[in-house]
RNA sequence: GCGCGCAUAGCUCAGUUGGUUAGAGCGUCACAUUGACAUUGUGAAGGUCCGUGGUUCGAGUCCACGUGCGCGCACCA
């Protein structure tokens, strides 16, 4: 069987058949477990649902080792596994590249050109092809989700639950239409939520002037062109400067237009800036637009004025710039303002702009009527608002049922999201795009039907569709069936656990757990783990327009997905940003070939592989215990590494579970144990017995590798292996300091040995004197030293000094020694002995500390005391031979 | 402006509720090597844990202030 297994692993040869076998096996869906019944507790993940704009990036790579991780470690435990996998139609990101690329090949506006079911047509083609490729590199990744359960927010199930859920939500009076000012991008031609605008910061010039000759106040703004629909000057209500002309009007001619100017008084504005007077611009500035609101409140209504239109350019109501855009018309007043003698000064000023997420223009302000979700109106029987709920899943959990709460990791991201949610203002839905789920509302005369469409004719839908968050949102509950009342939401909802990135912490969790509380009174996840993002060597984000992007699926043909699993999962931390660059993908394969061969020595040297329930520890003859130090250590060793992993992973410490496997694999096992096993011999039970479960602890981390290497035991498959839970307490170590004296003393001569510049094989001999740990050790001691002739005596052999560990003297007898270097060398010890134990005395001594110190510390630091003296002795007993 | 995060070896990062002489991987230097593995082994060098002050018997860890970098939110008229 030894020659079955190959001189390195080879991920290519071996992933894509072992991932077929896993398919085949039907172990991805959590009712083909072995041993599962109705009673089984389950474990769910729902995929956050990769966009089907392309292909897959190092990104996914992060999330599907993550939760594959989980999800893999959750069904070794025995449960109940599911991990929902699905893709996303992300209507704006999808319809955006789509018609980019469209673009490219030279169509100027595809939307007229090609028209509405044309376009859909090609974006739902590119959105197939995305999803195909998309999915193939999910399982190229390892992920063990049950294809069974595969949705798409997109899909027809989809579809129902988004209609229903937004049908519910226009019933109980939480959706409404609503003439507001949006968001507008003019590229994109639709509106954006709030979540879905970045700010950049640019230069820009702060103009500073009068409406006209006779206006008494001047006013500021980054933005002349909006002034032609200036409605009011806003000034503070104490500004003693301009409270005479509160509530008086100015009919002004501004560029060509008719203005009628009220002064108003408003908190909101800062005396201190620019003139202390805002000119307020209603239709163009939420900011206004809501001065506009609260005049219309107090009865003193200011009009409202739409002098730019969806399509960039200034209305006929902008005078002399109607028809220009508004850079154009920008340069127009300016040019005016000067010609006139208005323009009092310009500053150069740095600005925060909104951008479009998607289409990168600014932002334009502008008034429509659109569909909101409302997120302080009373939820009719329920006695609170959608916000109520979001800040309760958080906090109390929904409704004071803390089984209903949702916790996060890291806990700092909780307080993020409250404030977020304190600040939240209604979400605007609806979207001038075609891609995606159309608004479920009909129209006829003044007629309107929301939910499914009514009989009859004459019935046209509203043209708009829904923010793709909408569907997202209620993505952990549609993907199970609702609404209807299925077996798989009674089962598998709430999810226990989620992972996301930080950067959509807002767009997309808190969506969730508006969605699901609301539709389900449950939260949709009882965990969220959130990492950050992986970045390059250099610490740049990866993208397609810096050119560093990764091909994952590269990645893995050159050095496998364990590999590459490893690699993203050590060294990242929740919440924090981290890199991502070869030598971490190579350490990582060295890695998972240091466990194949392993493997290979362990399963070749037994002649093959077999399962051990537990290696043989009775006496032997009634006299010695079967078992060596060795083979205690390393199964003691191995017992606690089985145990930290566990906790680890329960407390999502991935990196930290893998760092403790490595090591535990790689120095204890490997460079250890097995040494020592060549030694000893006949080790094969032990061996075999660690193997197998070390193979199950590594499988959520590398789970081809270690499916691969399992085939070998004729213990089935380990994707349904047992986690090893009860190792703990078997194999307990009594006496943990013996071996650490054992391999004290092999790191002290080998130490010797470098520092002398000697190869083991020169060495004479080594005399062991006064062996007390030490005694039996003589093999072990020669094998990791590669000395030939070691033995233990009660004489000393003459004129050489020895190594001190403990109270063991170790002398090397070498070719040749130079005795003053030897001096030096012993003194040096003794001097790092005496400061380390003055520094022990001068610690014991205080009575504050022996007074307050734990117990244990105390024992502790005493029984250190202790030993630096035994060594100091021995020591300055060499140190007199040579006087 | 409000808030958050990060700062530990040349590089990338760990460091559980405060408790050995602060760790790992990579890199560097020296050495070894035909028997599981060069995708290897052995040894070494390398740290004022950003600074200052405080709490404590004891601080990389907790607190305050400061410095530098990154991020979120708001304002940006």
């Amino acid at each position: 069987m030894a020659n079955e297994m190959a001189k390195a692993y080879e991920a290519k040869l071996v992933e894509d058949g072992i991932y077929e076998s896993w398919l085949s096996s039907g172990f991805f869906t959590p009712e083909n477990l072995p041993n599962v019944t109705d009673s089984t507790e389950a474990f769910t993940i729902v995929m956050p649902p990769p966009n089907v704009t392309g292909v897959l990036h190092l990104g996914h790579a992060l999330e599907n080792s993550l939760m594959d991780a989980m999800v893999r470690y959750q069904r070794l435990l025995g449960k109940k596994a599911l991990l929902v996998p699905g893709t996303d139609h992300a209507a704006i990101a999808t319809q955006a590249r789509v018609e980019k690329n469209l673009m490219a090949g030279g169509m100027k506006h595809p939307r007229q050109e090609l028209g509405r079911e044309a376009l859909v047509e090609k974006i739902r083609e590119f959105a197939e092809e995305s999803k195909a490729t998309i999915l193939k590199q999910v399982k190229k990744l390892g992920t063990s989700a049950d294809w069974s359960r595969l949705a798409y927010t997109f899909d027809a199930k989809r579809n129902t639950a988004v209609n229903e859920l937004f049908a519910r939500m226009y019933n109980d009076g939480l959706i409404y239409r609503g003439f507001r000012v949006v968001n507008w991008s003019v590229k994109g031609q639709s509106t954006c939520s709030d979540d879905e605008i970045e700010t950049i910061e640019r230069e820009s010039v702060l103009y500073t002037f009068k409406y006209s000759k006779d206006f008494p106040i001047a006013i500021s703004t980054t933005r002349p062109e909006t002034k032609v629909g200036d409605t009011a000057v806003a000034v503070h209500p104490t500004d003693d400067r301009y409270k005479a002309f509160i509530g008086k009007t100015f009919d002004v001619d501004f560029a060509g237009a008719k203005l009628s100017i009220k002064v108003i008084a408003s908190d909101a504005v800062d005396p201190s800036f620019g003139t202390g007077a805002l000119g307020v611009t209603p239709a163009h500035s939420a900011i206004d637009f809501g001065m506009y609101e609260v005049q219309k409140a107090k009865q003193d209504p200011i009009a409202i004025k739409q002098v730019i239109g969806a399509d960039g350019k200034m209305t006929a109501d902008a005078g002399s710039v109607a028809g220009m855009s508004f850079e154009a018309a920008r340069e127009s007043i300016v040019a005016w303002l000067k010609e006139q003698g208005l323009l009092e000064k310009e500053d150069k000023v740095v600005q925060n702009v909104g951008t479009s997420d998607r289409y990168g223009d600014v932002i334009e302000a502008i008034p429509m009527t659109q569909w909101w979700l409302d997120v302080n109106r009373e939820i009719p029987g329920r006695g609170k608002t959608l916000r109520d709920l979001m800040r309760e899943a958080v906090t109390t959990g929904i409704g004071g049922d803390s089984s209903q709460k949702v916790s996060i990791t890291p806990d700092r991201f909780t307080k993020l999201y409250l404030d977020r949610v304190e600040n939240l203002r209604d979400w605007c839905l609806s979207r001038q795009l075609w891609w995606g789920h159309r608004i479920p509302a009909w129209y006829r005369g003044e007629e309107l039907v929301v939910g499914v469409r009514p009989e009859g004719d004459g019935w046209v839908q509203d043209e708009d569709t829904l923010d793709t968050w909408f569907s997202s949102g209620s993505w952990t509950f549609s993907t199970l069936g609702w609404p209807e009342q299925t077996a798989d939401l009674k089962t598998f909802h709430p999810t226990n656990w989620i992972q996301m990135g930080y950067e959509i912490l807002y767009l997309w969790l808190m969506r969730m757990i508006l969605m699901s509380s609301y539709a389900l009174n449950q939260i949709p996840f009882t965990d969220t783990y959130i990492h950050g993002i992986l970045r390059d060597k250099d610490g740049k984000k990866f993208s397609k327009s810096s050119g560093n992007g990764i091909d994952p699926i590269e990645v893995i043909e050159a050095y496998g997905c364990d590999a590459l699993r490893i690699s993203v999962l050590s060294g990242n931390t929740p919440g924090n940003d981290s890199r991502y660059y070869t030598e971490k993908v190579e350490a990582a394969r060295n890695l998972v070939n240091k466990l194949w061969n392993i493997s290979r020595f362990i399963i070749g040297n037994a002649g093959g592989a077999r399962h051990v329930d537990a290696p043989s520890d009775s006496p032997i003859n009634g006299g010695e215990a079967s078992l060596t130090l060795a083979d205690r250590w390393i199964l003691a060793r191995f017992s606690e590494t089985a145990k930290k992993v566990g906790s680890l992973i329960d407390r999502y410490d991935f990196s930290l579970a893998i760092e403790v496997l490595r090591d535990f694999t790689w120095n204890d096992f490997a460079d250890w144990y097995l040494e020592i096993a060549k030694i000893e011999g006949e080790k094969s039970d032990v061996l075999l017995y660690i193997l197998e479960r070390l193979l199950i602890l590594w499988h959520p981390f590398a789970p081809f590798v270690t499916e691969e290497i399992y085939k070998s035991f004729d213990s089935g498959m380990i994707i349904v292996a047992k986690w090893p839970r009860d190792l703990d307490g078997k194999w307990k170590m009594e006496n943990g300091k013996l071996f650490e004296e054992l391999k004290e003393t092999i790191i002290a001569i080998r130490n010797y040995l470098s520092e002398h510049k000697t190869l083991p094989k020169d060495v004479e001999s080594i005399t062991i004197v006064n062996t007390g740990a030490l005694a039996g050790m003589e093999s072990i001691i020669g094998g990791l030293t590669k000395v030939k002739s070691i033995r233990s005596s009660d004489e000393r052999p003459e004129s050489i000094t020895p190594i001190v560990v403990g109270a063991a003297q170790i002398f090397v007898q070498l070719p040749a020694v130079d005795a003053a270097s030897e001096k030096i060398r012993i003194e040096s010890e003794i001097a790092d002995a005496t400061t380390f134990i003055a520094a022990q005395e001068s610690k014991l001594a205080n009575e504050d500390f022996v007074k307050r110190a734990p117990e244990k510390v105390i024992a502790l630091e005493r029984q250190k005391l202790a030993d630096l003296q035994e060594k100091l002795a021995a020591l300055q007993k060499e140190h007199a031979a040579f006087l």
